[in-house]
DNA sequence: AGGATATGAAAAG
DNA sequence: TTTTCCTATCCTC
């Protein structure tokens, strides 16, 4: 689940309903028992999301920062968090309140009406305020931001040989973009995803920047990856269906949904890129 | 039931 | 470049 849109999503989660609420931390799985004391009987200042971390704030001058990684979740329970972070089943839902972790939960955050549940991150750990800026200081530039600047990410990527399929993912350039989005991205914009970050043209990056921002927003709006375009997908109208919503990302081998060709694979830099070498030839 | 896979990144070599 | 972290889901049997 995790890219740059789910974590925003959950920072607006969180900043709707506890924010300015004394929390009780806890740590039911028992690996973050000292972090848990330490946010215990605190007051949720604020969410922010910077690509795919989080950062909390609470009372006291001190932060929570979360990264979810490859399996990381938050669940929440409580009224009015319908549909943000992993689905509660309907056995849950009907449980009384606040329901019993479910799984290895690292991190349980609970106010009087909702309890938000954290499990398998990468990253969770109390900082100071100075330790945050420096791991925001670390990221790179995030199109959901409004202190976001595509020029700097562009002058990085432009000095760069390394593939534009490697810099795509590099956080430190631009930050939120996971695997699917960046298949999809370069996709969009027929670009062959070998090519050096040094080709790249100010007026290619421009639409690229504009295309992701555009991407992203949806994905935050509607908590889903959806990148086809009405007319490349089998069927035109209503929600896309599973198999409908990306054009390459976990396609390998499949038919590509506008030239047919198979969907190319391969292992670069640890992760599964996914292309079409028909389409993409810019 | 069990294996492969995963939207990530730091650590190790 | 490979290994490791760690949890859940999807697929096949």
């Amino acid at each position: 689940m995790p890219e740059g849109h789910t974590v925003h999503r959950l920072a607006n989660a969180f900043n709707a309903q506890f924010i300015g609420k004394r929390v009780q931390a806890s740590s039911p799985q028992g690996r973050f028992a000292e972090g848990a004391a330490r946010l215990d009987g605190r007051v949720l200042l604020a969410a922010e999301a910077h690509g795919k971390q989080m950062f909390l704030a609470f009372s006291g001058d001190v932060w929570l920062r979360v990264h979810l990684g490859l399996y990381g979740m938050w669940r929440f329970g409580g009224a009015g968090l319908r549909g943000i972070g992993r689905r509660t089943r309907k056995a849950e839902t009907d449980a009384a309140f606040p329901p019993a972790p479910a799984g290895a939960v690292r991190l349980r955050l609970l106010t009087k009406a909702h309890v938000a549940d954290l499990s398998g991150p990468t990253a969770c750990e109390v900082i100071s305020t100075e330790e945050k800026l420096a791991a925001m200081a670390r990221l790179g530039e995030d199109p959901l931001r409004a202190d976001a600047d595509p020029a700097r990410a562009y002058a990085k990527l432009h000095a760069s040989r390394t593939s534009l399929a490697l810099l795509l993912m590099r956080q430190d350039i631009i930050a939120g973009i996971g695997n699917i989005y960046r298949a999809e991205l370069l996709f969009r914009a027929r670009l062959e995803p070998h090519r050096p970050g040094r080709s790249l043209s100010e007026e290619v990056w421009a639409a690229l920047w504009g295309d992701l921002a555009v991407l992203l927003q949806d994905g935050v709006k509607t908590g889903r990856i959806v990148t086809t375009e009405p007319q490349h997908r089998a069927r035109k109208t209503g929600a896309p269906r599973r198999g409908d919503a990306v054009y390459v990302a976990h396609r390998g081998g499949k038919p590509c949904h506008v030239c047919r060709t198979a969907v190319s694979s391969e292992k670069l830099g640890g992760r599964t890129l996914y292309w079409c070498q028909t389409c993409q030839t810019g």
